[in-house]
DNA sequence: CGCTGTTAGATGTCTGTGCAACAACGTCTT
DNA sequence: AAGACGTTGTTGCACAGACATCTAACAGCG
């Protein structure tokens, strides 16, 4: 473990970070496979869906989606692609800007999200949260809150 | 946000998951990228020679090695025949299993590693640690334990 | 107007990963 | 000893995602 310590972390800090690293995958995967088994539904699916659902008109333009998904702009376009297809959303032009699209999500997509998000929540619920107490929520909340700069702008 | 109250999760547990996902990807994403320019080594193969390097005589099976760096296991044959490609490790059969293979650290590996972590613990400290305080750390340690019950047996 | 530069999306190509199927080997039973 | 059964690692295949590149559309300036 020498290379830890010339570099000035300790193995707490670096066990942490491991910690965190493994906690997410682990997650991630069971909330992807639940969603395959129950929906047919892979997890990135879900989260368009779920950022559709919450935006006004049910609807957000490509370059925004794909920032809020945390995707890249080509990557967004194929998964809307396979949505689409899917029939679960739509493209709409957009009024004021020839260029812009919107991804507008459907009635059948808005019918399989509100199908999805009991397992979904239930995954976070039963993976994440019930491995924390209550009260290490509410630390953990204003704790991780400093990791994301966006965060602050998520005023649920 | 109806779908939230009526699954049992309040706005802030959600949120909470949700920034530690943000979170995880943009740090994950900038160490790849710091990596990558200056290492030309990608986030999956340092892990892997991280492994290797700690492990006694710097050797790993590769069933054994998959799990640690939480990889399937066709998924750890490539990238090892990726490794082995560019001459950072090498593969050795095992003595007591003939169906078994090490995964060998070679001395080009380690010093590819050698060069390689300084970076990946600088983005460590800047882009996770010196955005929580020490005492969130510590904090931070003990309850995130939890959430990975392998973590318990990483006794550094 | 016509240039120049920028932005929004879509497409070609490449890399990496998982799953299912497989081969080789080990282990346990009887 | 011999088969059934599990384990280890590799391969075929398909798919998702990133990057670079392209086209269309805006904005600003001479």
């Amino acid at each position: 473990m020498t290379l830890l310590r010339d570099e000035g972390l300790t193995a707490g800090e670096l066990a942490l970070w491991r910690t965190l690293q493994r906690a997410q995958v682990r997650i991630t995967r069971h909330l992807e496979g639940e969603l395959l088994d129950a929906h047919d539904l892979p997890l990135a699916s879900y989260e368009v869906l779920a950022r559709l659902a919450e935006a006004s008109g049910r609807r957000l333009r490509m370059n925004d989606l794909a920032d809020r998904v945390l995707l890249s702009r080509s990557g967004l376009t194929r998964l809307i692609d396979r949505l689409q297809r899917d029939g679960l959303v739509t493209r709409e032009a957009c009024a004021d800007d020839a260029r812009g699209l919107y991804a507008v999500l459907s009635d059948s997509g808005a019918a399989r999200l509100a199908e999805a998000t009991p397992t979904y929540l239930r995954g976070i619920r039963t993976q994440f949260l019930d491995l924390l107490g209550a009260a290490e929520i509410a630390q953990a909340r204003t704790m991780l809150a400093s990791l994301d700069p966006e965060a602050a702008s998520q005023h649920a």
